[in-house]
DNA sequence: TACAAACTCAAACAAACGTTTGAATTGTAA
DNA sequence: TTACAATTCAAACGTTTGTTTGAGTTTGTA
């Protein structure tokens, strides 16, 4: 097992706490006996309490999107044009939950924690979607409009929006949910991925009945 | 304008903070400051800061729940059988969205609150949801499976649950949210409902291009 | 070996927190 | 009016909070 530095410890105590009491639950000096670490040393690499949960988010959230950027650079570089829809949506849902699942190397502590902050509506986060993955956000919906060319683009955004929404929801209940019978951890991770992204996938190939 | 007792005056500045700031926003000094009545009033009418968010969340969730069964027994003792997908869908979702645009008394706050709250992993509100009102959610389920015979019970089972996460998404989103094009609250707030909707029944009653 | 930078640590700080207390005030029935 | 309960209020209680300080220790480098 590798030694953790201070400074990684204290980040992935931030995440394990967040994700099992929430925001609100944490407080620098539970998080620096857990991180068998000094209440000072907290100061000391991260400034203050807002700056490291900052660094906590931030740190993951650029493995999160560029994974899926760089499934889309290949979907797109493919051979297909337009890209299937389900492997955009695949492309977009899938490294989520692959996170969630990542128990490891805390991934899935850090899913939970990234629900709670939307939910909270962290300004950071807020301003680091808006400003940093914004582009991220805006090629999917391009290619989604290239799969589905049916479709307004209007409702493909709504939709769009509508299963992130859902996706949201499934990373928060990782973990804490009562599942129905006796799934193992990875079995209700796939079950549970291929749902949804069935679920995206019928919500934006069909019309309505009316 | 009627005037409100201390009681109400706290539990609709309760709603008003903790959907403004969350649950980690909220101090009893400040609430009493803003509902113009003492720190000690908090503890005269509700015991203790928990309670006091408990009785908040019991509330509204209990016309949250009435409005829904409500609209679906009325469904049901009707001519149609089994209901049509559309009407069940949405006999759920308006009244949470509804609740949502009732600026006037405060549900619109609320459904910020709620959202927070199931993010947070509230034991409480898991509890009520567990045993208060878990009999509507399968009476939902159960609607559903009798209008969409095709599917599996599971994946409606699933679906139903991921329109619940959207649900739950676009509740937290409202007021806060940056709305493209100058749409007022109603307008924006009747085209939210209509396209989740929409997005829900596609999602129900259509099987995969495969 | 020596020095400086990086880091850890115990202790103390002021501020904010939820809760309790007992007196003052208001409302209500006799 | 009187008497009693319900409510409001200011003040204080003991904790816990994030942050700072300064001395100590470890580590890397010349």
């Amino acid at each position: 097992m590798t030694v953790l530095s201070t400074k990684e410890r204290i980040l992935d105590t931030t995440e394990k706490i967040i994700s099992e009491k929430g925001f609100s639950g944490i407080s620098l000096r539970s998080l620096s006996n857990i991180a068998q670490t000094n209440l000072a040393a907290v100061n000391y690499h991260f400034g203050n309490k807002e700056k490291l949960i900052e660094e906590m988010l931030e740190r993951r959230l650029n493995n999160l999107f560029e994974l899926r950027i760089k499934l889309l650079d290949e979907l797109e570089s493919g051979s297909d044009s337009p890209c299937n829809l389900r492997q955009i949506l695949e492309a977009f849902i899938a490294p989520a939950l692959t996170m969630s699942n990542d128990n490891h190397q805390g991934g899935k502590r850090f899913m939970q924690v990234l629900a709670r902050a939307y939910a909270e509506k962290s300004e950071f986060l807020h301003e680091l979607l808006s400003k940093k993955y914004a582009n991220v956000i805006k090629r999917f919906a391009t290619a989604l409009q290239r799969a589905c060319p049916e479709l307004d683009k209007k409702v493909i955004f709504w939709r769009f929006h509508f299963i992130m929404g859902a996706l949201v929801y499934v990373m928060a209940d990782f973990g804490a949910s009562s599942r129905s019978g006796g799934m193992s951890d990875s079995e209700y991770f796939n079950t549970c991925c291929n749902e949804l992204i069935d679920f995206a996938q019928c919500s934006l190939q069909n019309s309505l009945e009316k």
